[in-house]
DNA sequence: CTGCCTGCAAACTCTTTGCACGAAT
DNA sequence: ATTCGTGCAAAGAGTTTGCAGGCAG
């Protein structure tokens, strides 16, 4: 799907929500999907500034929720304090996040195997599956055989 | 094993590690195993004055990586702002969290296949696991046809 | 005695919120 | 014209840290 449908999904999102379509709004969201890859409330808000230098750091806060409610962005919590958010794929596939350790790299692994998980283990709860997550914590190999890490980004 | 060979258990990795055994430390240990199910800082800064009415937040807070990483405790991120802990058991059994949306309960589900799983995952990146976290979020049945929901207990 | 541990309080990080102004419908 | 959305700055929650004094080894 293009950025261009994916813009248009979330003005239809708003309206049907009832909420205004905000140049701010606008720019996150340009922002968000100018991203390849996971991002923070603040990197998003470095971003979204230069489209509309008028965006504050309440409206990323307050936009944020909207673009995952609407299944634009999927928030990616790997419980280093501060939240990631990434562009969600077309398709609704489970994905597992492994973290490497060293190099603090994101890397998105698919799972379907979650859903069946989550749904088996809630109904013998009696419990209804909202959504799982699944996060593996690594070291990087090449770090400690060559002393670098080629996946270095943050 | 009982609470004594842990106490012994945690006492021998300070000295290995050539930690002092303070009071403080062991008021903190007393009052983890004293608790049942999962707890927060703050809730130990609670039980641990009852016993030692010294500690402070700052030690609990200073105290807490260590038992973890002593394997004493497990450290459980749902991902809600405060970090919850819990008492490990004996064998390294995996463990997946099931969390109510609606009591905030947290239930302890074994999944030996999350070892497996991040094992295989992270061999294909060039990484080495460390450990996996897999969370699944549910809403509760009974709430949503009774109105009330037994499992309440925060 | 030496230096790790401690309590206290301030600092820190990320996120949320109250308010008055401004803009979308 | 309404009413929702906004920026600003302050508040909030949970956790961490600098410091001077205290206690374990």
């Amino acid at each position: 799907m293009s950025n261009d449908a994916k813009r248009d999904q979330f003005k239809s999102f708003l309206a049907k929500k009832g909420l205004r379509v905000t140049n701010q709004r606008l720019a996150i969201f340009e922002a968000a999907f100018a991203q390849k890859d996971h991002f923070t409330a603040e990197e998003l808000l470095d971003h979204a500034r230069r489209i509309d230098d008028s965006v504050s750091r309440a409206t990323i806060y307050r936009t944020l929720p909207i673009m995952t409610e609407s299944a634009l962005l999927r928030e990616v919590d790997i419980g280093s304090g501060e939240k990631f958010y990434r562009r969600n794929a077309d398709n609704n596939a489970q994905m597992a996040q492994v973290v490497c350790l060293d190099c603090d790299r994101i890397f998105e692994i698919s799972a379907p195997f979650m859903e069946w998980y989550g749904s088996t283990v809630s109904s013998k709860l009696g419990l209804t599956p909202v959504s799982q997550r699944l996060q593996v914590s690594a070291h990087c190999n090449l770090l400690r055989e060559t002393g670098s890490c080629k996946n270095k980004t943050r």
